[in-house]
DNA sequence: TAGGCCATCTGGTCCT
DNA sequence: AGGACCAGATGGCCTA
């Protein structure tokens, strides 16, 4: 179970999902950042400059300061009894991860959202937000409800058709509506022979 | 106050 | 070696 919510970003990127400044744009809307809110500063603003983020996001005092969010682990394991550059080192080498990792997580947070925005529930400021684990579930019956719907038209359209013959409305694409092309396919191929 | 949800840090593992 | 992915730990916020 949350092997698979972690693959949702895999899935994406198979999906054709761009993270660079994708989908809600700098400051995603709805998530749940109270500290933001509270006028603390969001843990999750970069500055636009990807140089400036770089430098930034690697600065302590911007986890420390811009959020109460207190770095668990910072200051315990990297600092020992060695060598003081090495152990600057080291702490530099950790924050890079911890930066890298945060982008990563907010990659997937990101790709959530566009999720629970193409799936029909009831979007409202006065309606709390999805839960991760809610949203794939939720995708995941919709997905499953039209590709039942899907099924029972094709069904359909066999039956009307070994009725007799079916008035189709001139530029309706039969064969396209039976067998969709799925939204990332590279052409929309034209089946031969036409219905109409 | 307990429980749910979340963000972040961290160390391990795998891959390129 | 460096980066991506993963899961565990920790602590904050919010709601019932």
């Amino acid at each position: 179970m949350l092997q698979n919510l972690l693959k949702v970003r895999t899935l994406m990127d198979g999906l054709g999902y761009m993270c660079s400044g994708g989908g809600a744009g700098g400051e995603v809307a709805g998530r749940r950042t109270p500290l933001g809110a509270v006028g603390i500063g969001s843990p999750y603003y970069f500055p636009p400059s990807s140089s400036a983020v770089q430098s930034d996001e690697n600065n302590p005092d911007h986890q420390q300061n811009h959020g109460n969010r207190l770095a668990v682990g910072q200051a315990s394991g990297v600092s020992g009894p060695g060598g003081k550059a090495k152990s600057r080192q080291g702490k530099l080498v950790r924050l890079n991860i911890n930066a890298r990792e945060r982008r990563r997580m907010h990659d997937l947070n990101d790709a959530l959202d566009e999720l629970r925005s193409v799936i029909p529930y009831a979007h409202s400021p006065s309606v709390r937000k999805l839960s991760k684990i809610a949203t794939l579930l939720l995708a995941k019956n919709y997905i499953l409800m039209q590709a039942n719907a899907l099924d029972e038209l094709r069904r359909l359209i066999t039956y009307l058709q070994a009725q007799g013959p079916m008035a189709i409305p001139p530029g309706f694409d039969l064969h396209a509506a039976m067998f969709p092309k799925p939204p990332g396919s590279p052409h929309q191929s034209q089946p031969e022979s036409d219905q109409s």
